[in-house]
DNA sequence: CGTGGCCGGCTTTTT
DNA sequence: GCCGGCCACG
């Protein structure tokens, strides 16, 4: 960014704000993290204690980011004192530090990722029997929000079943968004028959939430875990149940600073009201057009209404933006015009000039897209730029297969960020699940998980028995398995399975007691249950068994760069393991210098000197997720409150993550779409996105890209006689001239 | 109880 | 095109 020697006054007053609650609503660029950082070394300047202050961010990467900043401002002895972690963190802490009072076995409990939560979902499902395959993660959105409106189960059961009339089925809103073919209304009966199946699917969807919630409750209590949700909202219930235990943590924080405030739910919102409560020093920093987590519970209402949750508010907008040049903003601004949502009503003042023209390219199809996109890339390269310069921006993770091949074969460096986390991959938890069991053998999740995994006699019917008897004896179900003899008809070859899996575990841990390193015990657990091996039988391609062992290499690099680092101590590897759904110390390796790949989502709070968003297309951007309502989506609230049919709001949100996507460039903005792409195997012709439709054409140059560019074609304009076709084009695969002179007008709309 | 084959369904974003 | 779930068989 380009940082203007003073702050402006806009910036400067949310700096010097004192007491009281303040919003600063700030819009991309306009130096959001400057303002922050600065506000809490001017805190500290007047004499308040770091310690007292909690700020708060949404990922870990932003709150070290944000650590770092202070940290150069007041330097490291005062910055360690600052609390800078994100929700979840800070929730955790406070549930660690009040076992007590929340009336915990131990000090200790486990932390469920959703993989653990649709774990206990799909057992409550075959428990209670319901005939027909149920969504789970749709069961789990509305279980999530029944959560964090603080719904008790019965409160629930009753407004379920209870006699209050069903609401109407919601029309679907004609006219209110264009028509883009893939809504194509194919006759009128159809369309009536398929609306009136996805009301009943939504009835049918709350009615078995409400079924399983208290089930679901008591079954984290039992194991003593805490999902995401709790970790945020068991705080809250804390805090209201002891007033004395909320007035030391209000006592500890006496200025809080949220960040993002755009992306939090009504939990987080009675977290920050409870904490805030007393001093009411609350800094609230967000800009509601980046507002893109409805669909994980977040209320852009939080923002919105601030003003009425802490009255007397002071609020600041920070609207000049230093990052993006005219042109980039032209298109954003362009973006979100076509916005009918609720906002604070601000402008972007551009501070930069014109700049580069923004490019549109449509390609025959992805990997033609994908292969401009590398040929291009490489170009920025040769001119000088660094790849760190340059990120591509995708909707869908799925997207990023073709921009990665094509950039390996230019030998073009990336560094892709989220993608399926590696913790949350099966090989990765299985393995993960024999460490976590060697470590903390009640760890019941842990050794239900990898109890019959590889197969070793413990089925089903196997694993019932063991846990009858654990129930009716009180004993764990370690102790159970690790005693098997006692139980009653056991099969013969059970008894053995568990005897293998006992002997499995104890020599685990004698490893960890004899304190060999982490990464060591790994890599030989690996080999003890042949999970190389049974990665290749349970494979359907080499390239996927490769890809999965590519996993397990990884966790197991991950280990191994903490046993290098000195980490590796018994206890400290335990709360990693415990930790690691938190995605904390993920051991990736910072500030290299690679192209970055990403998920428009986890574009936020980034910038580059040059941006390509790809896959503009209706269905991919926006996704046909929201293009479509479906028995799966959970419910939202407009802004205005009331119940809504996803479809239309989630379209907005799509709008306001093309418009994050838009405006994380500094110097230079490509948009690309495919007119052919397979879906699920077909080939099929795409559409334009809205979105691209509606930049008024004079904003971009728009141009067509026919064939793929071969990496070799590339490497020859990298030699001495290419400087030229550098410069106006790139040959083109077949003989064919791909053009790339910005002079190919080739407006098709 | 385990395995293999077949069918079907589906595909967003993440702390 | 891929994964996962289900069923039938050994």
């Amino acid at each position: 960014m380009v940082v203007p020697p003073q702050l402006n006054p806009s910036q400067q007053a949310a700096v010097e704000h004192d007491l009281g609650p303040l919003l600063v609503l700030a819009g991309a660029g306009s130096g959001k993290t400057r303002v922050v950082t600065q506000r809490v070394a001017r805190l500290i300047e007047r004499g308040v204690h770091a310690r007292s202050i909690m700020a708060v961010t949404f990922t870990n990467k932003a709150a070290a980011e944000m650590h770092d900043r202070v940290k150069s401002l007041v330097g490291q002895k005062i910055a360690k004192d600052l609390s800078v972690s994100t929700f979840h963190r800070f929730g955790l802490n406070v549930l660690g530090a009040e076992t007590r009072a929340l009336g915990l076995r131990g000090s200790a409990f486990a932390i469920f990722d959703q993989a653990d939560a649709a774990g206990v979902v799909r057992e409550i499902l075959r428990d209670i029997k319901v005939g027909r395959n149920y969504d789970v993660p749709a069961i789990l959105a509305r279980l999530s929000n029944a959560k964090n409106a603080f719904v008790e189960p019965d409160a629930w059961q009753r407004a379920e079943l209870g006699e209050a009339p069903k609401k109407a089925p919601q029309r679907a809103r004609e006219g209110s968004e264009p028509p883009g073919p893939i809504v194509a209304k194919s006759g009128d009966a159809r369309a009536r028959r398929r609306e009136r199946e996805v009301q009943e699917n939504v009835d049918a969807y709350d009615e078995i939430a409400s079924i399983v919630y208290p089930r679901y409750l008591a079954a984290l209590r039992t194991l003593q875990a805490f999902d995401f949700d709790d970790l945020i909202c068991e705080v809250v219930r804390l805090w209201r149940r002891r007033p004395d235990v909320l007035e030391r943590w209000q006592m500890r924080y006496r200025y809080l600073i949220v960040d993002e405030y755009q992306d939090t739910n009504h939990a987080q919102l009675e977290l920050v009201r409870l904490l805030g409560g007393a001093h009411r020093n609350v800094c609230v920093v967000g800009d509601d057009d980046q507002s893109i987590y409805a669909w994980r519970g977040a209320d852009v209402r939080n923002i919105l209404d601030f003003e009425s949750h802490f009255a007397g508010a002071k609020v600041v907008k920070l609207e000049h933006n230093y990052r993006s040049t005219k042109a980039v903003l032209d298109v954003a601004n362009a973006v979100l015009s076509g916005s009918g949502a609720r906002r604070h009503p601000k402008s972007i003042i551009a501070t930069r000039d014109q700049g580069d023209k923004t490019q549109v390219i449509v390609a025959a199809d992805p990997e033609v897209e994908a292969s401009f996109v590398g040929a291009e890339i490489q170009r920025i390269i040769e001119q000088g730029s660094r790849p760190r310069d340059i990120a591509v921006l995708y909707r869908s993770n799925l997207q990023s297969a073709d921009i990665e091949a094509a950039l390996k074969e230019r030998a073009i460096p990336t560094r892709m960020i989220g993608g399926t986390q590696f913790y949350e991959r099966k090989e990765v938890k299985d393995l993960i699940g024999y460490l976590d069991l060697a470590l903390h053998p009640d760890h019941e999740i842990a050794l239900r998980r990898v109890i019959n995994y590889p197969a070793r006699g413990l089925g089903d019917v196997a694993v019932a028995k063991l846990a009858a008897h654990a129930t009716a004896h009180d004993a764990s179900l370690w102790s159970v398995v690790s005693r098997a003899h006692i139980v009653q008809d056991l099969a013969p070859a059970a008894l053995e399975g568990c005897r293998s899996l006992v002997r499995l575990i104890e020599a685990t841990r004698a490893r960890f007691d004899r304190g060999e390193p982490s990464a060591q015990i790994a890599r030989a657990l690996a080999t003890d249950i042949g999970l190389k091996e049974d990665i290749q039988a349970g494979s359907t391609s080499n390239n996927a068994a490769a890809r999965r062992w590519g996993n397990v290499e990884g966790i197991l690099g991950v280990f191994q760069r903490r046993d290098d680092k000195g980490k590796g101590d018994r206890a400290q590897f335990a709360e990693f393991l415990r930790l690691i759904s938190l995605r904390e110390d993920s051991g990736e390796e910072e500030a290299t210098d690679r192209v970055t790949l990403t998920t428009m989502h986890g574009a936020k709070g980034l910038e580059f000197r040059f941006v390509f968003v790809i896959g503009l297309e209706e269905g991919l951007m926006p996704h046909s997720r929201t293009l479509e309502e479906r028995a799966t989506d959970a419910p939202q609230k407009t802004a205005e409150g009331q119940d809504e049919a996803p479809t239309s709001l989630s379209i907005e949100e799509e709008r306001r993550l093309f418009y994050v996507a838009v405006t994380r460039a500094r110097d230079r903005l490509y948009l690309t779409r495919a007119k052919h792409r397979g879906m699920r195997g077909k080939m099929a012709a795409r559409t334009p996105s809205r979105f691209l439709l509606e930049i008024p054409p004079e904003l971009v140059d728009e141009r067509e890209e026919q064939a793929a560019v071969a990496p070799e074609a590339a490497k020859t304009m990298a030699g001495a006689a290419g400087v030229l076709a550098a410069i106006f084009g790139a040959a083109g695969v077949d003989g064919e001239i791909a053009p790339i002179p910005r002079s190919f007008p080739q407006r098709r709309r």
